[in-house]
DNA sequence: TTGTACGCGTTATCAG
DNA sequence: CTGATAACGCGTACAA
């Protein structure tokens, strides 16, 4: 059996309530009785438990991370930098990975709900209003990541309209005018809401005259695979295609592979321009052009919201971080 | 402030022994008592509270993760896999990267024992004896993940030597007679130890009657970069190389993005071999050919055995997991 | 079938 | 400066 405070306090002949003290250096004790204690608990090898400890504090020193199927240099840049904000603010971090369309979400809301965490973030999801109700009760404060919603929650995200719209403008810039889409979502809106990236790149062609219909858009679900489907279909709808806009750097990567297996050079034959800038597109074949979105920075930022509203219950605003384009080989002047 | 056990038990007319047994199904109380109950825990919305109840318990239903820098697809198929396993036995984990050479580790351990995990999983860290004489302290089972110890640890691993062997072999007996490798370790040893990975490649070699020396060795950091350097290393002291080995398969892809920077072609101008075998290898350009450790079998294993170790304090043996060639196209005959 | 009383390990309050 | 004692929220013998 570990010991206790109170065999602590047995051995050094002095009251639980005092070694409670120097635990905590509260003062109000003699140097003598101080080293007594400090004595007792070596001896014993004492180590408070923070489970007691939370009973009576109401806080637990834990907070939660709820994080959908993303990729995974993403998941680890977030996660990274969360665990890393909240090891230095004295907490540890509880993962929920939301797998398959977040049917299990309620199950870790409810899961995290009796682990008493004392604040919660969710990366990449749209908050469904039965998770927020749910989260109000469980009176944690929440903030979201790399996620916009329209009810009173702090999120930390990129503008994906603003960035997707960069991004083709930069093609077109480059002198691009047949140019298709790839996108991660399997249908065009998401619970009656528009892809911000996807729109982005609409807008970006329509406001430079250039033309494009359903046929410049396919649809997939985020996987390197969907790049590598998506790229010969839409070669297939628009043979004289001369550049590709990928929702994320993982569909980018597969476009690269399959050109690489049907023998299309990139930047030769076909230009691309990926998202996020995960750390790989620097070592593809050719190295991804793509947008940086400065995840960490967000995931950062995020988790010291975090940790401020845990501190000061004090409300606290929106940031909305900035992009920018990493020109590396993929694309090329036309 | 959240509804206590008290409070439902106050609404319901019942002491909270009762809701307690209602709660946990225990029987013992008629219908009308339980349906009083549920019917108060309803409108009070009440949710137990997992701290207080670990708190008799002695159980937190938590569990620690300890990961070093590894590959971020290697570290989310293990934290995945943890994950799904601990929540499927109704357990949370709590993640702990312990980024540079575990210096942090010793803080780390600290907090889960603070936390009073249930277990603990160390993935891909040699167990020092600071550690183990502190878990021992802790009372907590351990289980090492692709690690192996002298300590009466069970562990779950591949045969990292006899993969390395397998993998040289493969190219010895596809022609190669100048064959290098890039390990991700900086120096020879760890800690007086010889690196399994290498002592396959050199022995394989040496099986073989392949000459090799120092100049065909290259030592990094298990980055990519070390892949990008290592190979122009390699080339330069070994012109008429036309293999490598790479000790995984980032630097496996570092190797293959200098290639493409400097105009090497692969498999035809050298042929290029990983491990690990992520997610990724089928992406790269080319497909990067590698061993496959069968890291998902290997974390869903470990957290099986935690899980069992948890349950029945029962000792549980150690598995050594086999590996497996798989052919992608970076490699060809000479 | 139900209630009482105590223990779990810690902190906080109030005396002394 | 120090010590009882009461919370904290839940489980569980034991008693009724």
């Amino acid at each position: 059996m570990t010991n206790t405070i109170n065999d602590v306090a047995q051995k050094a002949n002095v009251s639980k309530a005092t070694v409670s003290r120097v635990l905590n250096n509260q003062g109000g004790y003699s140097e003598k009785t101080k080293r007594k204690v400090l004595e007792a608990i070596k001896e014993l090898e004492y180590f408070p438990s923070g489970i007691a400890r939370g009973l009576t504090n109401k806080r637990t020193h834990t907070i939660g991370v709820l994080l959908p199927n993303l990729t995974s240099s993403l998941i680890n840049e977030f996660l990274h930098k969360i665990e890393s904000v909240a090891h230095n603010a004295g907490s540890s971090v509880i993962v929920c990975h939301t797998e398959s369309q977040g049917i299990k979400t309620m199950k870790y809301l409810q899961l995290l709900h009796e682990k008493r965490i004392d604040g919660l973030i969710m990366a990449s999801t749209a908050l469904k209003k039965e998770y927020y109700d749910y989260i109000v009760k469980m009176k944690v404060p929440l903030v979201l990541l790399s996620a916009y919603s329209d009810y009173p929650v702090p999120y930390v995200t990129a503008n994906d309209y603003n960035a997707a719209y960069t991004a083709t403008k930069y093609l077109i810039q480059k002198g691009h005018k047949k140019i298709g889409m790839i996108s991660g979502n399997e249908v065009e809106c998401i619970a009656g809401n528009k892809i911000p990236r996807v729109e982005g790149f609409k807008d970006a062609l329509s406001d430079h005259n250039i033309f494009f219909d359903d046929r410049h858009i396919e649809y997939g679900r985020f996987s390197i695979d969907d790049g590598m489907t998506g790229l010969s279909k839409l070669i297939e709808q628009i043979p004289d295609l001369t550049a590709i806009f990928t929702e994320n750097d993982e569909i980018g990567m597969g476009v690269l592979s399959a050109a690489y297996n049907s023998g299309i050079k990139v930047p030769e034959d076909i230009s691309v321009i990926g998202m996020d800038d995960i750390s790989l597109c620097k070592f593809m074949s050719p190295p991804l052009t793509s947008v940086s979105l400065f995840h960490s920075d967000m995931a950062e930022k995020a988790a010291n919201i975090m940790f401020e509203m845990i501190e000061s219950q004090a409300e606290v605003k929106n940031y909305i971080l900035g992009h920018q384009i990493v020109e590396r080989q993929s694309v090329r002047s036309q």
